[in-house]
DNA sequence: AGTTGTCAAGCTAGT
DNA sequence: ACTAGCTTGACAACT
């Protein structure tokens, strides 16, 4: 199992995401920002790679406004001497890479014009991917999208749309389960159709789920993927105290985190942290599952 | 220099 | 009909 946590690190002090406003976009500035955000994903994943967390979700805003038509500037081919260098680091250090494309990108969408931006968008990430040199177990999660009044259908149009990705997206698109629409078992029922692996996001399904306990969830779930696809990963957090039902946690809560270890028991996976103040509470992960393998 | 409203994009649920 | 929240900062326009 590789730990990790998403996109931003807070101690070493740059981001691999900066951004600016559309207004503003020119290729000096997406050159700019996009060196500087490649620049410190190399720091941080030395940082991570150091510390012993082999699982990291890239950032998507390493070059801002890729797949928007403001970005005519040919990307690709600018940088990709120095994407090769950061796959190297990557593959050196044995990394498990995903990326996560945030709720714009809705591939169910009734309105062509949201499907055909989101492709785009999907494009650019597996264009990144392959820039770096990452084989098809690095994967982009993506939720199945809105219901629109008729889930039926949206699970249609999802199918539909996914049968028409390009294979370079297709290969490396999974699908995670939801904490208000589209469950596991949603999820699980779209893969035995459409082939699509199942992330599981085990805070959304202890927010949604029809029964099924963890560990059930997670052994359908880890079937769904094949061996050029890589070990499950699976996505963890808890619930912020306090605050509304679905709102992360600050900070590891170390009992929910064993109960879950002990519930996923036997099942191998790699295993994303999705807490607020992120490599703390990674690193806070690892040491009790180094524990835990000692005796 | 410090403050504050705003930012490409979608959807759902709640008012 | 409209907006908060997802998640969150930081840009950029304004005092």
């Amino acid at each position: 199992m590789k730990i990790g946590y998403p996109c931003i690190n807070r101690s070493i002090g740059c981001k691999a995401s900066s951004t600016f406003r559309l207004a503003s976009c020119s290729e000096e500035r997406i050159k700019s920002a996009a060196v500087n955000n490649l620049e410190c994903l190399s720091r941080i994943l030395e940082f991570n790679a150091d510390k012993g967390l082999l699982f990291f979700r890239i950032s998507s805003d390493i070059v801002p406004f890729a797949s928007h038509p403001v970005c005519t500037f040919k990307w690709k081919s600018y940088f990709r001497k120095r994407f090769r260098q950061v796959g190297r680091l990557i593959k050196g250090h044995g990394f498990r890479i995903s990326m996560h494309p945030d709720q714009f990108i809705v591939l169910n969408s009734p309105d062509e014009d949201v499907v055909k931006r989101s492709m785009a968008e999907l494009e650019y990430h597996a264009d990144l991917m392959e820039l770096l040199g990452l084989d098809a177990k690095a994967k982009i999660q993506l939720h199945v999208g809105g219901a629109y009044g008729d889930k039926e259908s949206a699970v249609e149009r999802f199918i539909q749309n996914h049968s028409i990705l390009k294979p370079k997206v297709r290969s490396r698109l999974v699908i995670e389960n939801d904490e208000r629409l589209y469950s596991a078992k949603d999820c699980l029922e779209i893969s035995e159709r459409a082939g699509i692996p199942v992330l599981f996001d085990s805070f959304h399904h202890s927010l949604l789920n029809k029964g099924e306990s963890i560990s059930d969830a997670l052994r359908y779930a880890s079937k769904t993927w094949r061996r050029k696809d890589g070990i499950l990963m699976v996505d963890y957090s808890s619930q912020k105290k306090g605050s509304r039902p679905g709102t992360h946690a600050e900070s590891l809560d170390k009992r929910d985190f064993r109960n879950f270890l002990d519930s996923s028991n036997g099942i191998d996976f790699d295993l994303m942290l999705e807490i607020k103040d992120k490599e703390k509470s990674a690193l806070n992960a690892l040491d009790i599952l180094v524990y835990r393998s000692m005796i």
